[in-house]
DNA sequence: CTACGGATTTTCT
DNA sequence: GAAAATCCGTAGT
């Protein structure tokens, strides 16, 4: 999913965001995954259905973080988009974000405007009320980005100490930019 | 740049 | 009742 977007058309405008870093939640055998060993509750039914839903949960009593279902019905496995550069409304971003619109906010905002989980549900205003949509929905999909060509870097999952040995599988990946000259 | 504490509530034990 | 797939502001190097 590195380079593709996520769209979200609200109030009839989109936002939309290419994605730059990503996780996977590698299911019954992955300590990280909230379906560890088969789990089934209430959150993680969603897990369990079809590649191509969306899996949104709330955490730190204040946090959405967005996923997409990765696999056939009944094997739990998400990947958990973690960063984004926003291409498409990006004051409607900026105001949910920071309150004011794009141009508005100092340029250090701006670049991180949706690098991190939890600004990119906010900024494109992802709450329990996408949980479970079909990303081939009218109002939330993905689609193909712009960026071409670029290497991808892979590294450590982020906040999952808990998980023991699995803490240290690389399943993190991310563009590598190779900016310098 | 890193390091810390506080926010705040769902979720599962 | 404890922990959580986090973020922000502040302070320090």
């Amino acid at each position: 999913m590195l380079g593709k977007q996520l769209v979200h058309i609200v109030d009839g405008e989109a936002l939309a965001a290419e994605i730059t870093e990503t996780e996977a939640y590698a299911g019954v055998n992955d300590r990280a995954c909230h379906s560890y060993g088969g789990r089934h509750t209430p959150r993680t039914e969603v897990m369990y259905r079809p590649g191509g839903t969306a899996y949104i949960y709330f955490i730190y009593g204040m946090h959405y973080l967005f996923n997409v279902v990765t696999e056939p019905e009944g094997v739990p496995c998400a990947v958990l988009i973690r960063s984004a550069r926003a291409v498409a409304g990006h004051d409607a971003i900026a105001r949910r974000r920071a309150g004011r619109p794009y141009g508005e906010i100092p340029e250090r905002r701006q670049r991180s405007l949706l690098d991190g989980p939890g600004k990119l549900c906010a900024g494109l205003a992802l709450t329990k009320e996408q949980n479970a949509a079909d990303l081939l929905g009218d109002a939330l999909y993905l689609r193909e980005g712009t960026a071409g060509g670029f290497e991808i870097g892979t590294g450590q999952r982020i906040g999952i100490d808990y998980a023991g040995e699995d803490a240290a599988l690389p399943y993190r990946f991310f563009i590598r930019y190779s900016h310098r000259t």
